[in-house]
DNA sequence: AAGACAAAAAATGAATGCAAAATAGCTCCA
DNA sequence: TGGAGCTATTTTGCATTCATTTTTTGTCTT
């Protein structure tokens, strides 16, 4: 590797030498593709703002044309927005555009509850159980975090029992999308909210044993549409006007 | 066999000297999104068959940069295959892939029908039902091409109908990708399944009518379940080793 | 004659170069 | 002082070039 990597800008991760480290990927299209993705969905680009190429390649030590192509990948997966001859800038969700994520989400981990019906393991249940109750005890301790936490591994742990690689990839790009978004939608739960959620919880568990799989659909289409509903207002409430351009005051 | 395109210098589409015509898409690389994957979504490559990229500048009139960048964003939809130094070639689909991927399009007519209870306006129902008995009658007269277009159009009418954006694009991917199979899927209708899905389809009306959402999304999930039941059968015993070179002659 | 090895040819992956478009900067004028 | 208009710089889009890797071809050995 002869390209001495121009020490303008500090490179997003240490500059590996061999391949990425734990992800297996070849080519350096592929690289670039996965570390500037993971930059993006965890949100160190401030949304809507414009990422010249020129800064991107420096940062990543390589030349515009791979950063190019991973730049219309990430168009195509909707985590960006390529203007015509104005370059990228992270993709701004309307409110509109949270409304119909959340649903496509809730569909998906419908569609997941009524195809895992069909194929899950005693075991599998088993292991979304413990979650279950190891997200209760968050719960009682009122422990936010951890809480989330299993929550995020239910919802993944029903997800994969669906055995379903596609819908599996589909989910995780819309959960991508929305990471940001959804991080901040959990804190919003207020104290009823959580109950609630509970219960839809227990239910949601109920349905798996008795592998009823029309109803768990409902019953977690239901439970994200609740989520959805708490996420919306809460981001409405706090950012109404100026997501951008943070006032350098503060 | 080396390739069933056309020969070299031949132009996909006559080379448009202003924009794309019908789409309005400005910058090159987008046409060439647009005209590839129509290109592969129509079949116009064998399956499988590595596609040099040499070749398709010379037939699209262009580098290899825009080729490239395009590649990727096909690749990313799953439409073709990137093999690392090997080139692209279009995917072909297991039929295990093409089990998931009718599941996915059912979760997601299922979600579509749902989200339209809630906002269907009289007026689209309407729409639907004519479509619906406009299909009727070509269930009587044995027209399987036009009951193939109306029954297609009454499902797409659904998914409009959720008005949900998200949900229609990541819908007409899902559709894109398995588009040849649901073609040839549609041609596997026995009589019997015929009349079986006609019956389904009132079914469908009606739930719609009186916007039972959850009910709707029961329907549709099972309608499409027992599509993918006939398509995968006439899949596997139609094309056991030889899936591409379809004798369209018949 | 069949297989193995090696060199040539071709194809891919990435970098660089160049023209067009957009942004920034500057001057001039009311 | 503030804005319109023009110029210079930057940035983007695409073509071209360079370096590897793969594939093909040809020869030699057993």
């Amino acid at each position: 590797m002869k390209s001495a990597i121009p020490e303008t800008g500090v490179p997003i991760t240490p500059p590996v030498a061999g391949n990425g480290g734990d992800r297996q990927e070849t080519s350096l299209h592929g690289e670039i593709l996965l570390r500037l993705r993971d930059h993006v969905v965890e949100g160190n680009i401030p949304e809507g703002a414009r990422v010249p190429e020129r800064k991107l390649c420096e940062m990543l030590g390589i030349s515009r044309t791979p950063l190019r192509e991973a730049l219309k990948v990430l168009a195509a997966e909707g985590l960006i927005e390529l203007l015509p001859n104005r370059g990228a800038r992270v993709r701004q969700l309307s409110q509109r555009d949270l409304e119909e994520l959340f649903d496509v989400m809730a569909g998906l981990e419908s569609l997941a509850g009524r195809l895992a019906c069909e194929v899950i393991t005693d075991e599998e249940i088993a292991a979304i159980e413990r979650l279950h109750y190891e997200m209760y005890g968050h719960y009682l301790h009122r422990d936010m975090h951890g809480y989330f936490q299993s929550n995020q591994q239910i919802h993944e742990s029903i997800v994969a029992a669906a055995r379903n690689e596609t819908l599996k990839t589909t989910y995780a790009n819309f959960a991508g999308r929305i990471r940001r978004v959804r991080y901040s939608a959990n804190f919003a739960r207020k104290r009823q909210r959580w109950a609630e959620a509970m219960r839809e919880h227990e239910a949601i568990l109920d349905a798996l044993r008795r592998r009823a799989g029309s109803e768990l659909s409902d019953i977690l289409f239901q439970h994200l549409r609740n989520k959805r509903g708490a996420a919306i207002e809460h981001l409405a409430e706090g950012q109404d006007s100026a997501p951008e351009a943070a006032p350098h005051g503060s």
